[in-house]
DNA sequence: CTCCATGTTTAGAA
DNA sequence: CTTCTAAACATGGA
């Protein structure tokens, strides 16, 4: 789940559910998410105090009590937040919880501990201080796209999904952006037209918010979208031709051989 | 048992 | 220097 469009709901339920509620207690049940942050480190900072803002960069989710210490939150492959009520039991893998005021719970939850807890003084510190690119739908200017696309030597998908060139940007929706532009996962950037990189562009800024429209659930999506039939053996939502799975980056691309005709 | 999975990092090779 | 590949991390589903 956790790309950009995800997180960004994340913060959304995140805002939701807790924003201007004090925390009356931090429960961490596995301490391999924490890093290199001591669960009472964490406790300490959190207790009795409410958090009162969120910020989100690419993948990375910030929240802060008082603007002066974030809390920086990354889901790895499995990560997510749920909300328990009072009486409700807690299911799934929880790693870290946050036990609010009038006893509702707050779960980190990520099966495969894949994700990160940590506390840092500026989250603007912290993005280039890890090379972070600008946000893939927040701050990526057409020139700035343009410019990424035409001086680099790699594959459009691997491009994409480059952190240090736009951050936010994974598996699923790297996929979803090349097939709404009808671009094959394998072609070289600097190879495309201009007119074909600005489709890109657009189809980019598009798939974003139309997942974050969606609340990135896939029965939400508009028919032509690929992510819902991102399995083997589906057929493409726009010609019905069977889809294909090549390799990526290390990663499985998802494709239509017929909308995404392979380069050279 | 084997293969695969939405992420990132690292080592080594082009 | 840039880019690609494979492996590693931890866990579970098919």
């Amino acid at each position: 789940m956790p790309e950009l469009p995800d997180v960004e709901v994340f913060k959304d339920y995140f805002e939701s559910h807790t924003l201007g509620k004090k925390v009356r207690e931090v429960e961490v049940r596995s301490n391999q998410v924490l890093t290199d942050l001591k669960p009472k480190t964490l406790q300490d900072r959190l207790v009795e105090k409410s958090f009162s803002s969120t910020r989100r960069h690419g993948k990375h989710l910030f929240i802060s009590t008082n603007e002066a210490e974030w809390i920086r939150f990354h889901f790895g492959m499995t990560g997510f937040f749920r909300l328990y009520g009072t009486e409700e039991k807690m299911t799934g893998h929880p790693r870290v919880i946050f036990v609010l005021s009038e006893g509702t719970e707050l779960a980190y939850d990520c099966q495969r501990k894949l994700g990160e807890i940590d506390l840092l003084s500026d989250p603007l510190d912290y993005i280039a201080k890890k090379g972070l690119g600008p946000d893939a739908l927040r701050e990526l200017s057409w020139k700035r796209f343009f410019g990424i696309f035409a001086s680099g030597r790699a594959m459009a998908k691997s491009t994409l999904m480059d952190q240090s060139k736009m951050a936010g940007i994974g598996n699923i929706y790297s996929d979803e952006i090349l097939f709404q532009s009808g671009v094959h996962p394998r072609k070289r950037t600097k190879d495309l037209s201009q007119e074909e990189t600005h489709k890109v562009y657009d189809a980019l800024t598009e798939v974003l918010q139309e997942a974050i429209n969606c609340e990135v659930e896939p029965d939400r999506m508009p028919p032509h979208y690929l992510l819902p039939h991102r399995e083997k053996g589906e057929l493409c939502p726009k010609c019905g031709t069977e889809l294909e799975k090549v390799s990526v980056s290390g990663r499985s691309a998802y494709l239509c051989p017929n909308c995404q005709p392979i380069p050279q």
